[in-house]
DNA sequence: CAGTATCCTCGAGGATACTG
DNA sequence: CAGTATCCTCGAGGATACTG
């Protein structure tokens, strides 16, 4: 099965990996939640190729993650923005995020504040039903016909 | 940058990314949650390369996500199980499917029902601290010193 | 700046045969 | 079963020069 091919499997993950599951583009997009928009910053900050960053932001814009945004005239120049559906991957990153400040350093790199309440933010899943904390074991999982 | 040298990297998510961020791997954690624990399983549900599967498997039992147990003697035989450090992948796993069922798929192939209050849960991510809602933009990022 | 063009390397992945 | 071994393909990614 080649990369492009996951988005054809009915499965959520699968598909969602087919966008998102390659080398460079989640950290892309971290980049972006952290503020930058720009072609060259990207290129700087993150030390990809110009030719695999031009790729991936291409194909991010064509999947609706990005909004590409003129933003001067003659020439005219262009920035990349998050589009909602761009930003509802905050959770994915989060989540990410929090994995890897537990098992992978010692100190979070990046601490995160709630501005609702001004704490140190360490987001929780929770069921959106009765409110209790989500874990693997809590749950059960059906599948639908046709479930990859 | 190599795919390796993201372990190095002072942030949180390009090292989780070093770990899961390849093709196949986070599907194999999928599947592996979904109680495929032998090779041949994994193998055929995925249509992976056994080459591949076993470069997998041995590199994320290394990392501590799998343990790799003998369930039998004569000829011995060997599955593999989520550790804790692995289960912790729960809500990452949660919020790409949830991102997929919302984006990519019309009925979500997968339903979660919660096991204590029974009712179908669709897991929603809340500040620790204050037990709101959380998402981009209620959220302040702060940096340590040599953060990437 | 925001790219495109070109050329190259390397390793992820696929296919298949074989083994204790 | 649970792998290892072998050989191959292909594309992701790196480096660098060039352009409107």
């Amino acid at each position: 099965m080649k990369h492009g091919e996951l988005s054809e499997v009915y499965c959520s993950l699968a598909r969602t990996w087919s966008v998102i599951g390659e080398r460079w583009t989640m950290l892309i997009i971290r980049e972006a939640f952290r503020g930058t928009r720009r072609f060259d910053t990207f290129q700087q900050r993150l030390g990809v190729g110009r030719n695999v960053l031009s790729n991936r932001l291409g194909r991010l814009t064509a999947e609706g993650i990005f909004d590409r945004v003129r933003y001067q005239q003659a020439p005219d120049r262009y920035e990349y923005r998050l589009t909602e559906k761009g930003t509802d991957l905050y959770p994915v990153l989060l989540m990410l995020m929090r994995w890897g400040d537990r098992y992978k350093v010692d100190e979070p790199p990046v601490r995160l504040y709630h501005k609702g309440c001004g704490g140190l933010a360490s987001p929780e899943l929770r069921c959106a039903h009765c409110g209790d904390l989500v874990d693997f074991h809590s749950m059960r999982a059906e599948y639908a016909p046709g479930a990859w």
